[in-house]
DNA sequence: ATCCCGAGGG
DNA sequence: CCCTCTGGAT
């Protein structure tokens, strides 16, 4: 395949080499250990500013003791709190689980809501945490936009069209990269972005010459 | 020091 | 737009 020079030419070819790098559907490219949306969004609750390997040290135990929605709404905030310490922001990180459980069970019927709309109005729950959660949990249309996409897309030349501030803004970005990448694919073309962003594209320091991409990277260096 | 799949509040 | 929340690994 030619070079490609066009922010469209250059999604396609990223997506394609990624894929052969880290092959696999959204859900088996999540590595955060669930059985249901409900364990999946708690899971990505817990998953900020922190590492997948912690989150899964401590679901176990939390989904041990509270296995759904309603047993979670009901829980008593200082057992979640000891439960999840290790994975950071405790304090915040209990207030959002007990409410998200709480609006779950109460609003509806202890089922996650499938509509982005609706996700986000859930506590603790942003438009990352809710793209998660429908790309994973459900099949459905959705592209998490995180700080590895936002820089890996900013590099590789994917968001020509856009000010220099709207590239910093997780909402444009994810619009635009939408055009860009068809629906089925949009949940797992994140999560390989974001592997994609914490083993070679690293924020300090790119490992451009082991990158699979930098013959056609703009930011190549 | 700096990073880890953020969200809510001022 | 900035600040805060927080612990663990490197």
């Amino acid at each position: 395949m030619a070079k490609p020079r066009t922010p469209k030419g250059r999604s396609r070819l990223a997506a394609q080499r990624l894929a052969e790098r880290y092959p696999g559907t959204a859900k088996e490219l999540c590595a955060l250990e669930h059985k249901d949306p409900f364990q999946l969004l708690a899971a990505t609750i817990l998953s900020a500013q922190c590492t997948d390997a912690r989150v899964n040290m401590v679901t176990p135990q939390l989904f041990a003791a509270y296995p759904d929605a309603a047993s979670l709404a009901a829980a008593n905030p200082e057992d979640v709190e000891e439960i999840i310490r290790s994975t950071g922001f405790f304090r915040s990180k209990t207030k959002s689980l007990i409410g998200m459980a709480t609006a779950v069970a109460d609003r509806y019927g202890g089922e996650v809501p499938r509509e982005l709309e609706e996700l986000v109005t859930i506590p603790g729950v942003g438009r990352k945490t809710g793209n998660v959660v429908r790309s994973v949990a459900f099949g459905l249309p959705g592209l998490p936009v995180d700080t590895h996409v936002l820089r890996v897309s900013q590099r590789l030349g994917l968001l020509e069209g856009l000010t220099s501030a709207e590239q910093r803004d997780a909402v444009k970005v994810e619009h635009q990269l939408n055009t860009l990448v068809p629906a089925a694919e949009r949940g797992a073309f994140s999560l390989r972005v974001i592997l994609h962003g914490r083993e070679t594209c690293v924020a300090r320091k790119p490992r451009c010459s082991a990158c699979p991409l930098a013959d056609f990277c703009p930011s190549v260096r």
